[in-house]
DNA sequence: ACCGTTGGCTAACAGTATTAGCTTGTTGGC
DNA sequence: GCCAACAAGCTAATACTGTTAGCCAACGGT
C-alpha cells in the first residue's frame, strides 16, 4: 500500500479548503476527522503533521493573518493618511467578505506565554504594527497613537464582524454604512492628533 | 428515589452559573454534561426541558440580551444626545466586562427563519431598538440614523470584543482609549446629522 | 384510590479528539 | 546495493461529547 506524502503544508492546505467551504462557522465547524477524510487518510495519522485540532486551528490563524496583512499593505502602499486609512479599511473588509472562515481565524489570540504560539502572536503583532503605521501619517503624539489604532481596529473589526455573524438585519447600504464608519475614523483619528495628550479635561490656554 | 425538581429556569439558571465561571470562553465550554453534574442528574434528563444544547445556549443568550437591555436602558434613563451615547457605551462595556460569557452568548445572532428563535430575535431587536432610541436625540435624518447604529455598535462592540478575546496587548490605558472611541463615536454621530443625506458626495450649496 | 402525565433513569449510537503500539515504505550511510 | 534508522501510515482503544429510544416510578387531579 502506497503512502499518501501528506505534510504538514498540504494539512493545511485541505483545512484551508474545509474552512473556506464553511462560511463564518468554517473554522468552528473544522474536524480533523473530515480533514482525514479529504486527505484520504486516517484520522491519527495526521498527528504525524499536526500536533492536535488546536494547533492546526493555529495554523490556519497564521495563514490567514499573513494575507491579511500582505492584502493590507498592498491597499495601502504609496498612500497616507486618510487615504491610506480608508483603503486599509476596505481591504481589511474585502478580506473578510472574500474570506469570512479565515477572518474567523484571525480573531484567535494568541497564547501570549506559550513558546509554540511565538510565530503567530509576531504574526498578529506585524499586522497591528501596520495599522499602526498608516496612523504615522496623522501625526499623533506618541501617547495617542495606542488610543487611535485600538479604535480603527475596534470600528473596522466590528463592523466586520456584526456583517459577517448576521448583526445587521437589513442587507442594503451595509457600503454607505461602512463608509459612514470609515469617514468617522478618519475624522475621529484627526481630531486625536489635535487633542491634548493628558487624560484629563483640562483646557490649556 | 425522589425526583430532583428540575425546570427549564433551573437548568438555564446552571448553565448560566457554568458560563460566567468559565470566562469569556465559557459559553463555547458549555457542556450538557457539566450541567447535568451539577444539578445531580443524569445527562439525558435534560432533554425534559431543554431541547438541545444549541437551544440552551439560546435560552442563555436570552438572559443576556434582556439583561443587556435593562442596564443600558438603566444606564440612560433620564439622558439624552451625547450624554446618553456615552452612558450607553459605557453601561455596555461594563456589562461585558462584569459577564464576559454571558456576553459572548449575546453575539449569537438568531436565526431569522426559525420558529423557535421569535423570542430571541425580537430579544435581540429590542436591544438595537434602544440604540436607536438613544440616538434619537441626535436629530438624524432618517435615512442616516441606521448607519448611526450601526457605527456605534460596531464601534463599542468591536472594541468590546478586542478587549475580551485580549487582542489588546498593553492592559493599561484600556480605559482611555476607550474614551477616545466614545468621543470619535459622539462627534462622529453628530457631524453624520449634519450632512447630506445623499449618498454621493455632491455639495449642496 | 386510581390513572394519566411527567420527570427521571439506563442503554445504545454516532460522533469527536487523542494516545499507544505496530508495520511498512522510504531513505541515508557504508 | 544492502541494511539500518527513520518517517508515515495503520488499527485498536480510551475518554469524551450530544442525542434518541424505551422503561419505570413519582406526582397530581378526579
Amino acid at each position: 500500500m502506497p503512502r499518501a506524502g501528506l505534510s504538514r503544508d498540504a494539512v493545511v492546505r485541505i483545512a484551508l479548503e474545509q474552512v473556506d467551504a464553511g462560511g463564518p462557522t468554517g473554522l468552528a465547524d473544522l474536524t480533523l476527522a473530515k480533514v482525514a477524510a479529504s486527505a484520504g487518510v486516517a484520522t491519527p495519522s495526521l498527528y504525524k503533521h499536526v500536533g492536535s485540532l488546536a494547533a492546526l486551528r493555529r495554523h490556519v490563524a497564521l495563514v490567514a493573518l499573513e494575507e491579511l496583512t500582505t492584502a493590507s499593505a498592498a491597499a495601502t502602499v504609496g498612500r497616507a493618511g486618510p487615504d491610506a486609512l480608508r483603503a486599509l479599511a476596505h481591504a481589511w473588509r474585502a478580506y473578510a467578505s472574500a474570506h469570512p472562515g479565515r477572518y474567523a481565524a484571525v480573531q484567535l489570540a494568541p497564547d501570549p506565554e506559550a513558546a509554540e504560539d511565538a510565530e503567530h502572536r509576531t504574526a498578529a503583532a506585524r499586522v497591528v504594527a501596520l495599522v499602526g503605521a498608516v496612523l504615522h501619517g496623522f501625526d499623533l503624539p506618541d501617547d495617542r497613537t495606542i488610543d487611535a489604532v485600538r479604535v480603527v481596529r475596534a470600528g473596522v473589526h466590528g463592523f466586520v464582524v456584526l456583517e459577517l455573524g448576521g448583526g445587521f438585519r437589513l442587507p442594503e447600504d451595509l457600503d454607505r454604512s461602512f463608509d459612514a464608519l470609515v469617514d468617522m475614523l478618519v475624522t475621529g483619528v484627526t481630531a486625536l492628533a489635535d487633542a491634548p495628550s493628558s487624560p484629563d479635561p483640562q483646557e490649556q490656554p
